[in-house]
DNA sequence: ACCGTAGGCCAACACGTGTTGACATACAAG
DNA sequence: CTTGTATGTCAACACGTGTTGGCCTACGGT
């Protein structure tokens, strides 16, 4: 049941060169925006490869946007440094990987996009949490605490791109988050 | 050179019932899925007086969402509190005025709302800022780090809706944020 | 009562969209 | 070589969009 698939077709390259060229409009434009047509152009290849190869728009979406942010373990860190190394990670994620500008603008544009951060939200930011936190039953609280202060710095910098916010070098950036992310880890409630 | 015009139209409770709609419909959908037939339907006139009263549909954005946030002078106010305060009369804000998650899911989708925010930064946040902060050159640095957080549970609650985040009381918004806040305009810089 | 004008509706245009099916071509198996 | 299938192109459809101009209606000044 491993690989039950071993037929590498001719039209992979056609398919990855749809996603990359998917990937860049959807990040640069947003969902309503980036269209086939527009994507199409950029893969080098007609319009109608792509539904035939991912059967509409929302396909094409839903196979582009697969996302794993590869958080890090946090068994192996020292504990008063876990906000900085997860600022520091999610500054890296961010700036070599456009899905996640992508995600952004699709969240806030169409229900399914908002659907998909919180599916990403569940799945790998408060299983972290719940590793990390002292009580267990508020990671669910405390990841959203942390997503509200990285989702809004992402949001400032790299989609509205507030002029100070880009005017921000990386490690300023490390310093005033990670304290806070800190916080919402691991201080008491309030 | 007060009021130049005095002539209160008859079709004044047209045009304001076209900005109520047009609000309400740019806030749920976004710049690109809020149509103008949705908005004429919705203040029940005919799209076509939408044109006539407001241009274009870039116009009659540009007339729904001038936003005053109406920041509070700090003057007045215990130093060591602003944080919290400022936390506040953002949630107010928000849960009162449809304009804002308006603003926002317009600012992501197109380049003219996100120069829109910007201008609303620089006008009314980062003045803020100078008052308070301790070295005004910074101002505008602190006050990104206040968007940052801001516009992010902004982000998390009202558009994404991450449900720990929308179940968030106000209480607990202003007791984890406020902190975060008052730090990122008065703790020296790190 | 008259009439000019502002307020409002209707039908249509030009355009861009996602999507579809018919047709051409290149590749691999017999 | 022949044939079947995967790969790709072309042109078109059906639809929704922003936008426009013509037309009707009803108000308000004279």
């Amino acid at each position: 049941m491993s690989d039950t698939e071993r037929a590498p077709r001719r039209s992979d390259a056609t398919r990855h060169a749809i996603l990359v060229a998917a990937r860049e409009r959807f990040a640069a434009e947003g969902y309503d925006r980036a269209t086939i047509r527009a994507i199409a152009k950029e893969a080098r290849i007609d319009p109608s490869m792509v539904m035939r190869y991912y059967g509409s728009k929302e396909g094409l979406y839903a196979a582009a946007l697969d996302v794993d942010l590869g958080m890090p373990d946090p068994a192996g860190l020292d504990p008063r440094e876990v906000g900085r190394v997860l600022v520091s990670h999610f500054l890296d994620l961010w700036e070599e990987n456009e899905v996640l500008s992508s995600l952004l603008r699709v969240g806030t544009t169409s229900q399914a996009g908002a659907e998909r951060i919180q599916g990403v939200f569940r799945d790998q930011l408060i299983p972290l949490a719940r590793q990390v936190c002292p009580e267990p039953e508020q990671a669910a609280t405390r990841a959203a605490l942390i997503a509200s202060q990285v989702l809004g710095m992402a949001l400032t910098r790299y989609v509205l791109r507030l002029p100070p916010a880009v005017a921000l070098g990386r490690e300023e950036i490390v310093a005033w988050l990670g304290p806070t992310i800190q916080r919402y880890l691991t201080a008491p409630r309030p």
